[in-house]
DNA sequence: CATCTGACGACCG
DNA sequence: GCGGTCGCCAGAT
């Protein structure tokens, strides 16, 4: 599998923030939903600028388990993410993208409804 | 080719 | 809040 796109996905991921393994799935189009997004971190090659630490369990949990849970625990804090306990806090770092591919946010939202 | 497991998520008790 | 189960896809044995 080509998971070039989730790769570049998560390459997109601001400093500070954070998305769900679900996000990820919901905003590709994977099939299999959370899984693959699961899989594709997984096979994450390391050493090309992939934050894949970013990428987190549903509610922030850190579902992977050590030592890579400490370590992403660790990197996380070093990037300015805080830690509500044992998950992060995702009500301040969940990062919503905007689009799935190209770049340029736009936010339309006029202003509360 | 068949079966199990795995960086998941949602649902139920 | 926690634990168990099911569904989903791909890779490994």
């Amino acid at each position: 599998m080509s998971w070039s796109g989730v790769y570049s996905f998560v390459k997109r991921i601001p400093r500070g923030r954070v998305v769900t393994y679900g996000q990820v799935a919901r905003a590709l189009k994977l099939p299999g939903g959370a899984r693959t997004a699961g899989r594709a971190m997984f096979a994450c090659p390391s050493g090309r600028g992939i934050p894949w630490h970013r990428v987190i369990g549903a509610q922030g949990r850190i579902l992977i388990r050590e030592p890579q849970a400490s370590l992403q625990r660790k990197l996380l804090e070093s990037e300015g993410t805080q830690f509500a306990g044992l998950r992060v806090d995702m009500a301040a770092h969940e990062w919503k993208p905007a689009r799935k591919k190209k770049k340029s946010g736009r936010k339309k939202r006029s202003h509360k409804r």
